[in-house]
DNA sequence: ACCTGAACACCGTTCAAGT
DNA sequence: ACCTGAACACCGTTCAAGT
């Protein structure tokens, strides 16, 4: 039997499977050995099916938060549990931060970092500030990972760049080695660091100002 | 008389007017009162089209680097020249960001700011690095203000989630009214501000190793 | 309630024909 | 070299008809 959950499966399958722009409604119903038509029994448009894929693939993440552990831990998990189903569906990974989402699908993951950023003692304002600045950096990254950021930085992994006029270019040129290479893990973990540790200098700040409790005290941990 | 760079004007135009959504081969070649195939004897396909207004929209930025000033506010006015045209242009923004480019197009702002890092005493592979992460926060941020970022976070402008049970998100209800607003302006500079902090701790961490230049003593200035 | 084919108004691109 | 219309193989979605 046709239900909307077989037509979301369906489509990040084909996402994965051949790309974002072989996804059509005709391709799908073919996939699922059904007219196209009867798709729109479960699913009002094109772009509501996107939307239902992007919260799909978003739910998919798994968490497994530890509130005992100490709250710069806690983070680190969450952006890596993060960054994981976007390698899981590398491919969806673009659909997702296309769409806005407007439903309470991905709020789960938000209420999670929200509770660990007032544990270690940002006040509410501050706390979403630093989720924004997070998800951000998250965003980002997987973007370059996910092979579809702009040149400008972590240039077309392989060569794609042989031709760059040193006289035009000289740092990019020297550089050139650098640029061609790029461990996904390592810078990724790298800018977490850098994070975790601008976030922890924050959370002592206030704590030394007695504000907040000092649950953040010692910095992060390494 | 047509040209490459009429059609790509157009592109852009159309998109900034109506959204990618709306951008077609047809669409665009009735804009400039052609017939579609005459745009093919320019441009080789829809994808290509696309590739360069990318390129188009990054090129326009407008850069003063000033190689006298202080490392930090060197990046501080990069990253926000950066963002300005993803202002000016926002919803080619998006076309950028998912566009993987192969040219050199990106590289001018890539020399300049790899320049400037290495003028704070960063190795190449720190160098490259930083500017990694950087621009890992820099797009991420776009694709919030540009309204294309999950939920998750930045919720929605506006009300969106009205309808969030307490019982379930103590935490996002809590802090709603945080998470309801947000002044772009404001969460750019905060995180800029909170990376550029966290750079300048290595650069001097690195400075006091005795490897490097000084160049990057003192800390970031504000 | 669910499925469906025909039809409509669109696509990008190939090809052969024009100048 | 540049332009072009016709044609092909696709789209998403409406509608009326079936069960």
């Amino acid at each position: 039997m046709l239900n909307r959950n077989r037509i979301v499966t369906a489509a990040v399958e084909l996402i994965e499977r051949e790309g974002a722009d072989a996804v059509s409604m005709r391709r799908i119903a073919a996939e699922l050995g059904v007219g196209v038509m009867s798709l729109y029994n479960h699913v009002p448009s094109k772009a509501a099916l996107l939307d239902a894929v992007a919260e799909d693939v978003l739910s998919r993440i798994g968490f497994t938060d530890d509130p005992s552990a100490h709250w710069t831990d806690r983070v680190r998990i969450q952006a890596r549990a993060f960054r994981r189903i976007a390698h899981h569906y590398p491919r969806s990974t673009m659909v997702v931060v296309s769409r806005q989402l407007g439903s309470t699908a991905g709020l789960l993951p938000v209420e999670r970092a929200l509770a660990t950023l007032r544990d270690a003692g940002f006040d509410g304002r501050e706390a979403v500030r630093m989720l924004r600045m997070f998800i951000a950096y998250v965003v980002g990254s997987l973007l370059r990972e996910v092979g579809v950021t702009p040149t400008f930085a972590p240039v077309r992994a392989g060569a794609a760049i042989a031709d760059v006029d040193p006289a035009l270019f000289p740092v990019v040129s020297e550089l050139r080695p650098h640029l061609d290479s790029c461990d996904h893990d390592e810078e990724f973990e790298f800018g977490l660091e850098l994070l975790v540790q601008a976030m922890a200098v924050r959370a002592d700040a206030r704590a030394d100002r007695g504000t907040g409790e000092p649950t953040g005290r010692g910095g992060a941990r390494r």
